[in-house]
DNA sequence: CTGATTGCAAACACTTTGCAGCAGA
DNA sequence: TCTGCTGCAAAGTGTTTGCAATCAG
């Protein structure tokens, strides 16, 4: 049970079309290649599997969550392929790097979506997503009284939520 | 050269009054006691000389810093306790943990001085501090929106300084 | 006195890296 | 064919933890 039989065909197609639902994938693939291309860089199976579990994701996901998708979808993706590709999906501007925690990073889907910030409730753990176009704005003015040219930002208010307010009742917990 | 001798004398007094210019420390450590004792925690010479560590801290540090602040100024501080104390330091109320990066987090003081947010060159690595109210105001707008307790927050904005503009004539680097 | 604290070293968890064989272009 | 890529396992690194001795209150 533990030991999940090998896949042998592990060069196989990795998503058929009907899969594919939840963001066009073509463009951003495209978007990939080209970048891979301008590097010298190969496109190889492994790579478009991982965009293709990226672009899958909704909202925020860690890199361990990448690996275990491409197992279970019957791929075997080594970790190490699924870090150094992330890397390379963020500087094709495709994915983002959202914020770290304690021990691991967080990543998005950038390309054709809009870039989010984050709620954190410290009781809970939930997280909540938000767009404000204010932010970026005052981020910009902000950027030009230091003469500092922004590319990106991260931004996260850490608090309670609703339902954290509630179970918070003596815990304050550690809030930054 | 690499086995520095042991100094004796570990638990001697900590600072002299003379080299605390940095920042008032006695009124800090007096609400850590209180902290302290609230908790049914003890005050210890080691939470002392840690605290006494950050405060002389200018904006950012790392813990790694203040192990080896603490060992150049003659006292041996564990890693562990260095963590251990951090900890309660933060959810004492006078640090915030600034942020993370790959690696490692940042701490800044809070009591008593006015909390930071930060413009991060990613060509130059160099990192400026500001502080902005109306940052603050739009924060709790959008938490209100939310019905969410904003307790604090993690704001960077990654980009180009004036000098980062210069030197990185090819390279975008990564940008989040 | 008693329970909290310390230092040490081992344990941890995420990420990176060296290397030999493999495979895009 | 010529590079670059992959998987594996080992190495790295910041942080946490178990434990016996020690200390604060």
């Amino acid at each position: 049970m533990s030991e999940q039989p090998r896949v042998l065909a592990s060069r196989q197609k990795f998503a058929t079309e009907a899969q594919r639902q939840v963001l066009p994938y073509e463009p951003v693939c495209a978007l990939f290649r080209r970048y891979l291309h301008g590097q010298k860089l190969k496109f190889t199976p492994e790579r478009a599997m991982i965009l293709d579990a990226a672009l899958r994701k909704q909202g925020l996901f860690e890199p361990e969550q990448l690996v275990s998708d491409l197992k279970a979808a019957g791929h075997r993706a080594s970790r190490a392929t699924v870090y150094r590709t992330l890397n390379h999906l963020q500087d094709a501007g495709i994915l983002k790097q959202v914020f770290f925690d304690n021990k691991q990073s967080y990543y998005e889907v950038i390309a054709g979506r809009q870039v989010h910030d984050y709620l954190i409730c410290v009781a809970t753990g939930k997280v909540i997503e938000f767009h404000s176009e204010k932010l970026r704005q005052l981020r910009d003015e902000i950027c030009q009284q230091h003469g500092f040219e922004p590319l990106s930002h991260r931004f996260q208010i850490l608090g309670l939520s609703p339902e954290g307010k509630k179970q918070a009742g003596q815990r304050p917990g550690r809030a930054s």
